[in-house]
DNA sequence: CCGTTGACTCTTT
DNA sequence: AAAAGAGCCAACG
């Protein structure tokens, strides 16, 4: 099992990793979209970015719920939309209508 | 190996 | 303004 995870982190540390380690530098009531990640990649693949969240491997270690689409909406969650909405209040961000005002928490790198 | 799919976004009807 | 097309890339069968 660990070795597992292990193995493939090691062995992968592609394009997954580096969206990792960005959302990682999120730091809380701040938020980031695909766009943004993917930008950062040096990519337009916005798509492969919500892709490797979805897969989520490091689940509760990544904050991968700090992640919304570009025009302010939610996007998904792998574990339920609305446990990210919770997440995502928790942490002293205001959602309207499903919908997020991201100049004021947009978290700039 | 090729085709599909998806937590996307931009451009063109 | 709304819908369809295009581009992009990892993962899966």
């Amino acid at each position: 099992m660990l070795r597992t995870f292990l193995k493939k982190a090691l062995l992968k540390m592609g394009f997954n990793e580096k969206v990792y380690d960005l959302l990682k530098k999120i730091p809380e009531r701040k938020l980031s979209t695909y766009k943004i990640l993917a930008e950062k990649l040096n990519t337009k693949a916005y798509r492969a970015v919500g892709n490797a969240l979805n897969k989520n491997p490091n689940a509760p270690y990544v904050p991968c719920h700090r992640i919304i689409n570009s025009n302010g909406f939610i996007g998904g969650y792998a574990k339920g939309i609305k446990k990210k909405i919770d997440l995502l209040k928790k942490e002293g961000i205001e959602i309207k209508n499903n919908k997020i005002d991201l100049k004021k928490y947009l978290f700039k790198f």
